[in-house]
DNA sequence: CTGAAAGCGCTTACAG
DNA sequence: CTGAAAGCGCTTACAG
């Protein structure tokens, strides 16, 4: 049912609440903010004239720029928006942040990454937010840069010691190198490694020692060195025993094209180390559609121990992360800062090898 | 490295710049956001100056304010904050709007529901957002209410006619006629269904007639039409051959309640038929657990298609739903609204039965 | 319990 | 190309 057949107008206001009533601006907003402020029947005809006038509530956008905060927590990190809700890790990371940020009655504001480099940092720097959660940007990502420049409480994730803000990372060197380990104990000595970008501005392919001495990202290098740690455990050279292939997505399409390369040289690896289980399912489709039989000709070992992990056939074998803590001390780290509440400069949380059936021991050993 | 030892102060703003280099604020602004308005050399000296005095760039707050918009879209549903990134729909639905709004470079706040009644209304208050997408909610909903107060661009999702608003739902009466069709094919003639809340001051049970007509949830309405118009078809009492459970949330948890009472009546129920994949993987565990073959002994059905739907043992038959597409429209409606483009005042998507191995013929027949 | 005043930080016509 | 002025809509001490 319309009742209003006026031309629609600007919208009230709470000066013409004021107006219409003989009161001062202050007054009607004490009956939205400090009912104690007035008379119930002052509040009661104030309201009563709000819903005359079709009034909206006080603005957000006045509010906030009058108490200085906007109640909402900002989530920035290097893929498009709608990575947020199709890669099960960060899924699984926001679910921990968005747990601890909905107690507090706190948005979650997810900053859009358009494409190109000028609007991208226009995003953020339009984001209307109290503080921001950067999720495993490098130290050299002008994403970084734009968030450091606003100078809003920030927490860091997977990217330590930047800076002396507080950060939340996992153990990826332990983890890594537990990964390795395991292939190593089972036999496997030639390797191939399915990477994340080692830095911002990475092309998909093989990365030769160069490349690989140039890494910029924390974890892509806390990870290299961990396997690494296992090959030197065992005397063998990292160079000589493993193959480095740099991903541009955590995608299983990325990891088919990344097995694909891996598994094209001569001697082909026998066991393959993903940095993530959405590569190390990519390098299980890749080997089911060449025929080659997982784990007997192939051993496979992810990272995150993601649901889909435990449910691939073979089911994988990974390195857990606990992704939602993860995003619990995000959030609890930032909402600490906001409220001026002590809490530590930095979380470390471990993570643990969950054999499962992608491995098996070298052919012939 | 820090450079900084003074005390720190309050943040600097446009109007510093401008009175440390002697022009307008506008001039300053301007050197933001329109540089064809000022020399390049001005420009120049306007940014070092702001680098020097530890600018963070202009206010998105007083920004929003002056210009009235905020460059984000809220999204408002009836769960739990982290419900957007732990329930498969909702994160395909999401994944949806992501990607119409990315594009464009605006934001996605999801909007905090507090427990309790106030602050949850609140949170709708005081988002600084341009324009809402609702999900899922009754017309009698006081969160929808408090979202229609706000009189911004509105689209709603699976709630359909309501306002004049423009919506996008889906073929739900179809999609559910599909379903009990199909067990009905298959000789089934006591059903059970697992169905959504159907008010939203709904208890978890068994709800008999009178609850069943009280239903105000559109798409549960829908849904349970669709399963009676299958049984009216064939010449079957609604009341006399299905009994309703209410299921308060969307987790297997909420199913394996359901399929414990729904299966405890004699005669048992033969086709459980669930209004979405979690409750009907629920099902799938309680009869694992209780030792009820299925199909052999109970056929199943969900609605969603989620991923899990295919990897679930056995597989599950289920009503497949374009949970992206309906996320994209619900993004491309609003999106319109917002940009004074025509769009349409609705949009239906199909639905589809998936037939695969959690139904088989009833024992018997 | 009520109200006048200042100001949050910016952008936008508009005049020069 | 540059600048003075008005105002976006609100909240907060503060005075009465």
């Amino acid at each position: 049912m319309k009742v209003n057949t006026d031309p629609p107008k600007r919208r009230a206001t709470l000066k013409d609440i004021a107006t219409e009533l003989g009161v001062a601006t202050a007054t009607v907003s004490n009956a939205y903010n400090r009912p104690d402020q007035l008379s119930p029947a002052l509040r009661e005809r104030i309201f009563e004239v709000a819903a005359r006038l079709g009034y909206a509530g006080p603005d957000p956008m006045a509010r906030g720029l009058r108490r200085g905060q906007s109640g909402a927590i900002g989530i920035v990190h290097r893929e498009r928006l709608s990575y947020a809700f199709s890669d099960p890790a960060a899924s699984l990371f926001l679910q921990g942040i968005a747990r601890e940020v909905e107690a507090g009655g706190q948005g979650l504001l997810l900053v859009s990454r358009p494409p190109g480099q000028e609007p991208e940092l226009a995003a953020i720097n339009s984001a209307a937010v109290d503080g921001f959660v950067v999720h495993c940007l490098t130290a050299d990502d002008p994403l970084l840069q734009a968030v450091l420049r606003r100078q809003l409480p920030t927490v860091l994730v997977d990217q330590p010691g930047f800076d002396d803000l507080p950060y939340v990372m996992i153990d990826d060197s332990g983890g890594a190198r537990a990964a390795a380990q395991h292939v190593l104990d089972l036999g496997h000595r030639r390797l191939g490694v399915l990477a994340f970008r080692l830095t911002p501005d990475a092309t998909a392919g093989i990365a030769d020692r160069q490349r690989q001495e140039a890494t910029t990202n924390v974890v892509a290098l806390a990870r290299l060195r961990g396997y690494d740690a296992a090959l030197r455990a065992v005397g063998l050279d990292w160079h000589e025993h493993v193959t480095v292939y740099e991903c541009l997505e955590h995608t299983p399409a990325a990891g088919r094209l990344a097995a694909a390369a891996l598994l094209a040289a001569h001697p082909r690896p026998t066991a393959l180390l993903a940095m993530s289980d959405q590569l190390a399912l990519g390098v299980l489709e890749y080997a089911a559609q060449a025929g080659l039989a997982v784990p007997a000709q192939l051993s496979v070992v992810g990272f995150d121990d993601t649901p889909a992990a435990a449910l691939a056939s073979p089911a994988l074998t990974t390195v857990y992360q606990p992704h939602v803590d993860k995003g619990r001390w995000a959030g609890r780290l930032l909402l600490a800062r906001l409220r001026g509440e002590p809490s530590p400069g930095a979380v470390s949380l471990p993570t643990r090898l969950v054999v499962r059936e992608s491995t098996a021991a070298v052919p012939g050993v």
